[in-house]
DNA sequence: CGCGCGATTGAGTAATTTCAAATCTAGTGG
DNA sequence: CCACTAGATTTGAAATTACTCAATCGCGCG
């Protein structure tokens, strides 16, 4: 089950047996069912997640009652509230399960002391943070200079997977159109 | 000059005199005039860019011709074609200065020997990276749920100096909006 | 004084949203 | 196997919003 988180941190850093030991020994694990939030909107946000199976979204809903999709994070990806989290606020989000889903979970100090015990790990966690902020970057030119539907083709494209477990209301909220023009333009 | 630098550090490590002398011996200093280009779109880039004085923006020019702004950069950030810097890519961004500007630059090279040199500075730059990402959740939450008015007022608050020194049409390349619809609601 | 750039205003057009209704689909129980 | 329901998707039509294109205004500078 570590073996994803393993092999995830192997595509960055090499770690030996024991290093990855004591890695893992900073992490929880946490199960938890389709539909149940993980994060909730006002709520303290202590812990940053990594998905080991499953899916889940992070959203945000606005003053008008509407929810748009921040994220979507299926296995392999890191998901929490970062605002919430690295400000010590309220969470602003509400990050649930679209699937059963299984996690490792670190806390802020877990975190802090892992990066400082570990140069390495430390190392590990700005690489995925600089792709992470290199992905949004794409992500706000595609909404400046892209209209819905290319940016539907561009999603995609990019994540097929993505569309097989998530129903079209959601990609339409994660991509800032309406679900009945997102309708209009996904059947061509 | 280098004070700058020394201060942006300062608020996140602590440096002796003579560690902060050896970062700054990884940058090398770039002076620039108005409307001279940092980064042009296609070519090769080396260098990330930390602003000592002036003012520069970094935009993408879609198939239509239309120029959409994806960041600005003052006294004290960090700017560059970040796609293009991290994976070695040709830029997609056009990076040019809106006032006499100075710089320090230091290269993917020399950054990584530096992050590798000194774990602090890899620190540093995790936490730099870290706030520049939830930064960037805010404007993508922001481009999702509000509108384009909102998005004004919001910027207008979080970055009064900006609005001194750039031109209504480039804060409507910024926010997503035509020119004319941002000045149709700018003068209220 | 006149040029040029940026900002504003007007009018028509295009795209998207909203609200409502109809359709489709997957899962449940008889 | 079939009927039924809840949720998701699609479709239609009106209303709203933002865009484009063009013309005008305002101001600083040579």
């Amino acid at each position: 089950m570590s073996t994803v988180l393993r092999q995830h941190i192997a595509a960055i850093v090499s770690l030996t047996d024991t290093e990855f030991e004591q890695v893992l020994s900073y992490f929880t694990t946490k199960k938890l069912k389709k539909h149940q939030y993980l994060v909730q909107e006002g709520s303290e946000v202590t812990q940053e997640y990594f998905v080991v199976s499953g899916l889940l979204k992070a959203a945000y809903t606005n003053e008008a009652g509407k929810e748009h999709i921040l994220q979507f994070a299926m296995e392999d990806w890191w998901i929490s509230d970062y605002l919430a989290y690295l400000q010590q606020t309220p969470a602003q989000l509400n990050i649930n399960c679209l699937e059963d889903t299984t996690l490792l979970c670190i806390s802020i100090e877990n975190k802090k002391k892992l990066c400082e015990t570990s140069h390495k790990m430390e190392h590990f966690f700005r690489m995925k943070v600089s792709s992470g902020f290199v992905a949004q970057q794409q992500r706000i030119l595609s909404l400046l200079s892209n209209d819905a539907q290319s940016r539907y083709e561009l999603l995609l494209s990019q994540y097929p997977r993505l569309f097989q477990r998530v129903s079209k209301t959601l990609i339409a909220a994660y991509l800032g159109v309406s679900r009945e023009t997102l309708s209009r333009f996904s059947g061509k």
